[in-house]
DNA sequence: ATGTTC
């Protein structure tokens, strides 16, 4: 594969076969170690009916499922472009919320070890069913996937703030629940509040370093200062979403005319009746993430506040598997796209009116997970940043599960991180070997990388205190 | 990511 560094931390595949515009990584050299099967999809997704700017990568760039984890892809809607599950991922509407408590380290020294009891009690996790929502029937259900975030607090499971300082408010309106199959409700019934596996997580962070006064204070977030941070998405339901859609499309393609390089790539125009469900669907999905970010964020609230008398006010909520119909310039006119993003985090900049009055001025925040034992970033978006306001959303993997628990053993990990300071809270120990630090890359590269190609700005590191795995 | 292989 060849690759062109046009501009620091800034890579071309020029257009060749059936690409229909160029691919463009953000990365540093070193972060593209192995990186080959990746891009490869980088090309394949070049090739996609409607595609406008570049097929665009973050600095986190692995392989998924058709598209690479990190790869933002935009479609020009009235152009045929299309709609594919596999530039969401089957984790619809993962993402990040902060939460940013009343108080710094000290006022949480002589209680952690109780809050951290308390959320190993409260919050529910691991693979299967549980979830702090026991739901009354199906029509509730509905609510949720209806309403997301705005529904949970309307039930009393949060403030009225909440909703502002969350993307889309808290829901999308174009939810379409009959999208949503008799399979997916079921798996997502019993599963309302409940982080999953693998690298979601609760933790109780520190802010160790600031690196942008205004924006951090704009945030509400101070030096020293504790934070919770929750990484989940919408479990099962997403995921049988995007297998159920895969199937519909795949099998739809060819009435279209559409000829992808990898079946993983199955779209449909955003405008087909199949785009149109998908999207219904998707949004389902995503109100659903919300929620369950929502439903989790208030039982933490409560572990806090009985354990501690401590306060936390949510600083943002941003997921980074979603696809979203968006207004940008292309070739100088405005467009309306189809913006997939995988595993890239949306980054509006400073004036964006889709932000919050009391964040509009400095841009929007950007939650980056890192992983256990290193640090997580609060980020916020710029003026001019390329890949139609996206940039990273975490480290990126480079050890497999088995590999990462066959080079530590999970007792061993616990020991390292509580004598590191970190309290920590696993659900089974094989799984948190296989989240062991060294299974990833080093956030920090990331997050330097995407500032470096004009993605984003650092505004603050975090610290882990205390983490909840699943 | 995922009732960790329909």
């Amino acid at each position: 594969m060849e690759l062109i560094e046009e501009a620091p931390h800034r890579f071309r595949i020029d257009p060749h076969g059936p690409m229909r515009v160029p691919g463009v990584v953000f990365a540093s050299r070193k972060l593209l170690n192995d990186a080959e099967k990746s891009l490869e999809q980088v090309v394949n997704v070049a090739t996609l009916p409607g595609i406008v700017g570049a097929s665009y990568a973050m600095p986190d760039i692995h392989w998924g499922y058709g598209f690479p984890i990190g790869g933002v892809a935009a479609t020009d809607v009235a152009d045929g472009g299309v709609v594919s599950p596999g530039g969401v991922g089957f984790d619809i509407s993962c993402g990040v919320r902060l939460l940013a408590a009343d108080t710094d380290q000290k006022g949480l020294e002589s209680a952690l070890t109780e809050v951290m009891d308390g959320l190993d009690r409260a919050i529910p996790r691991g693979a299967g069913p549980g979830g702090v929502w026991h739901l009354t029937g199906p029509g509730q259900l509905e609510r949720i996937l209806r309403g997301g975030s705005r529904y949970a607090v309307g039930e009393g499971h949060g403030v009225e703030r909440d909703l502002v300082r969350c993307e889309d408010g808290g829901a999308v309106a174009d939810a379409d629940v009959d999208q949503v199959s008799a399979r997916a409700r079921e798996r997502g019934l019993g599963q309302v509040g409940s982080l999953g596996s693998a690298n979601h997580f609760l933790e109780v962070q520190r802010v160790d370093e600031v690196y942008d006064e205004t924006a951090a204070a704009a945030f509400g977030i101070t030096v020293g200062q504790v934070c919770v941070m929750i990484h989940c998405g919408s479990r099962g339901l997403g995921h049988q979403i995007c297998t159920d859609h895969v199937r519909l499309m795949d099998r739809a393609m060819t009435r279209y005319g559409i000829k992808v390089p990898d079946r993983q790539l199955a779209c449909t125009p955003v405008e087909s009746p199949e785009g149109q469900r998908y999207l219904g669907a998707m949004a389902a999905a995503a109100n659903y993430g919300r929620a369950n970010r929502q439903l989790l964020s208030d039982a933490a609230r409560k572990v806090f506040h009985r354990a501690a008398g401590i306060r936390l006010s949510l600083v943002y909520d941003v997921s980074h598997n979603l696809a979203k119909i968006e207004t940008h310039p292309v070739a100088g006119t405005r467009r309306t796209l189809c913006v997939h993003r995988k595993g890239a985090t949306r980054a509006f900049p400073p004036g964006h009116p889709d932000l919050p009055d009391d964040l509009r001025e400095v841009g929007q925040p950007v939650l980056i997970p890192g992983t256990m034992g290193t640090a997580s970033y609060v980020l916020v978006g710029v003026a001019g940043g390329d890949a139609f306001s996206s940039t990273c959303h975490g480290a990126g993997r480079v050890l497999s599960r088995h590999r990462a628990a066959r080079a530590v053993g999970g007792r061993e990990l616990r020991a390292r991180l509580e004598s590191a300071g970190i309290a920590v809270r696993p659900r089974s120990l094989r799984g948190l070997a296989e989240e062991t630090p060294e299974a990833y890359k080093d956030v920090s590269e990331v997050v330097a990388a995407s500032e470096g190609a004009r993605l984003c700005r650092t505004v603050a590191r975090l610290v882990p205190l205390g983490v909840v795995k699943g």
